[in-house]
RNA sequence: CGGGGUGUAGCGCAGUUGGUAGCGCGCUUGCUUUGGGAGCAAGAUGCCGCAGGUUCGAAUCCUGUCACUCCGACCA
């Protein structure tokens, strides 16, 4: 009844926003609020999130940051300290003007980002060169008044992590740009099984206040480009304007060199349309809340649902994050229901299996379906989870390079941005000018300057001068 | 911000020339079922997005408005 299954959702290849729109609700990852742009995360997505978080702050406890927590409210006099900070972020930003019955004297813009508190905090508490570096991360949420919005990749309030670092010198606040950029690949290629381009940004593409912009970038099942994380430096921008100064060892005043950094739930949205297929959402193993799910089959017949328990229990004290459902549901359901889900594994056990000392066991990534003893079965589990794990991300990486092109000329980009989506890699001048004659021309934006440079020719299709880098360039949500 | 689409039961949708609201799924109860979204029976559920207007009478026609959604331009 393969017609009855896709009934459910959109084919991703006929639409893909309708399909991915139909996941997020159909896979009760998020419900809509009343308030547009404002999504509710409903437990399953709350728990992919909270899954994420727990293995992102690990790795930022590793590398010596701390958590802390600002106030969601900053005067508008504090946000404007910036120049082009505020330049950035004013359009999209939302004010509170009333407390109470009573206007304010000052309005508090609710924090789109929190650079200029963190500023306010370091000016305070950083006196010497012995209190630095200051490396502290922030997990809370933040609003920017976004006109389209969509769930998980755009929405006007979502939750975030924000690094904020202040040190002694440039060096030491380059490397910890290049440090933080480095662990979100590392995070997003080992535990979401999802590849990504390292780079730099472009001058036009900077964050607002920024003196570099690094991103990973990565690429969706349909070709387009997401941002999935960026790490910015700041040098001593911020400093001079929220006057953050430290003593030398020669007691000499010296303005500090400052880092942010951040992911967003937006690695949910990346991870729905890097791995998603047509029946559902594909959720890698590592960041799945639940990995395995025990399906009994005639569950009302002696022994099936004693014997599910059983399994259950030694799974559960193997590590593996697992679930049985023994609600009323027809099996049929229930398989349709997690292959909706993402769930890694599915487990089905019923009478004819107890008798053989077996279970039937499917994988989501490729749909195969093995019969396993139930002896040993927690280490041939953990084994398959692996399994799935390398194989999702080896399949996304595949996907990924056969979708991205190396373009030569303007014929080529033509011929490429006309018949498809993807990665394009082409050399560029450096000049901004050229940078958006591609955009205007030819509907595609530069994504990053990769650190991976390969040498495409030696000058720039668009203008014809002398080639500086090869730019990644595509489409992007 | 431009262009389209949609607002009717929890969800998906019908609703004819204007006559006072229906179907499927889901939900509740019971029995039978259970290896790919089970069957039968009996139930419950409506500010027809909101506000005006036309009319004896509006889900239906008119005006306004709000929300959601998609496609573009701009941004995590």
């Amino acid at each position: 009844m393969a017609e009855k299954l896709v009934k459910e959702i959109t084919s991703m290849d006929e639409d893909f926003a309708k399909w991915y729109t139909d996941i997020v609700t159909k896979a009760n990852l998020i419900d809509y609020s009343s308030v547009k742009g404002c999504i509710i995360l409903q437990p399953y997505s709350y728990a992919i999130w909270e899954n994420i978080q727990k293995t992102l702050d690990g790795m930022f406890k590793a590398t010596g940051h701390t958590n802390v927590y600002m106030p969601m409210f900053i005067p508008e006099s504090l946000l404007q300290k910036e120049k082009d900070h505020v330049e950035g972020f004013a359009p999209e930003v939302a004010w509170v003007t009333i407390g109470g019955n009573e206007p304010l004297a000052e309005k508090l813009c609710v924090r789109p980002t929190s650079e200029t508190l963190f500023c306010e905090y370091y000016a305070h508490t950083i006196q010497s060169h012995r209190d630095l570096p200051k490396l502290c991360n922030q997990w809370c949420s933040v609003v920017r008044w976004e006109k389209t919005t969509r769930p998980f990749l755009r929405s006007r309030e979502f939750l975030w992590q924000e690094g904020h670092t202040a040190h002694a010198t440039a060096e030491e606040a380059i490397a910890e740009t290049e440090r933080m950029l480095d662990v979100y690949a590392d995070f997003c290629e080992n535990y979401l099984a999802m590849p990504v381009v390292k780079g730099r940004k472009t001058e036009s593409d900077k964050f607002a206040g920024a003196e570099a912009t690094y991103a990973i970038e990565a690429l969706m099942h349909d070709g387009v480009c997401l941002q999935a994380g960026t790490s910015h430096y700041f040098g001593d921008g911020f400093a001079k304007a929220f006057n953050i100064q430290y003593a030398d060892k020669n007691n000499k005043l010296q303005y500090v060199f400052q880092t942010s950094w951040g992911v967003t739930t937006r690695l949910i949205g990346a991870i729905i349309m890097v791995h998603g297929d047509n029946s559902g959402l594909v959720l890698p193993p590592r960041i799945a809340p639940t990995q395995a799910v025990i399906i009994p089959v005639a569950m009302h017949k002696p022994g099936v649902l004693d014997k599910a328990n059983e399994i259950y229990e030694e799974l559960k004290n193997a590590g593996i994050r697992i679930k049985l459902d023994d609600s009323d549901n027809s099996p049929g359901w229930k398989y349709s229901e997690y292959e909706m889900k993402g769930v890694p594994v599915r487990i089905e056990i019923g009478p004819r299996d107890i008798e053989n000392g077996v279970v039937v066991v499917a994988r989501r990534d490729n749909g195969e379906k093995q019969t396993l003893p139930i002896e040993n079965l927690a280490e041939n589990i953990k084994a398959l989870l692996e399994d799935v794990q390398v194989g999702l991300y080896e399949k996304a990486k595949a996907r990924r390079d056969e979708m991205t092109y190396a373009v030569h000329n303007t014929d080529e980009l033509k011929e490429v941005t006309e018949s498809k989506n993807g990665f394009i890699k082409m050399m560029w001048c450096g000049d901004e000018a050229c940078e958006k004659a591609v955009k205007d021309t030819y509907g595609v934006g530069s994504r990053c300057i990769p650190f991976e440079q390969e040498n495409l020719g030696d000058v720039c299709p668009i203008c014809g001068r002398p080639a500086k880098h090869m730019v990644m360039w595509g489409k992007a949500y």
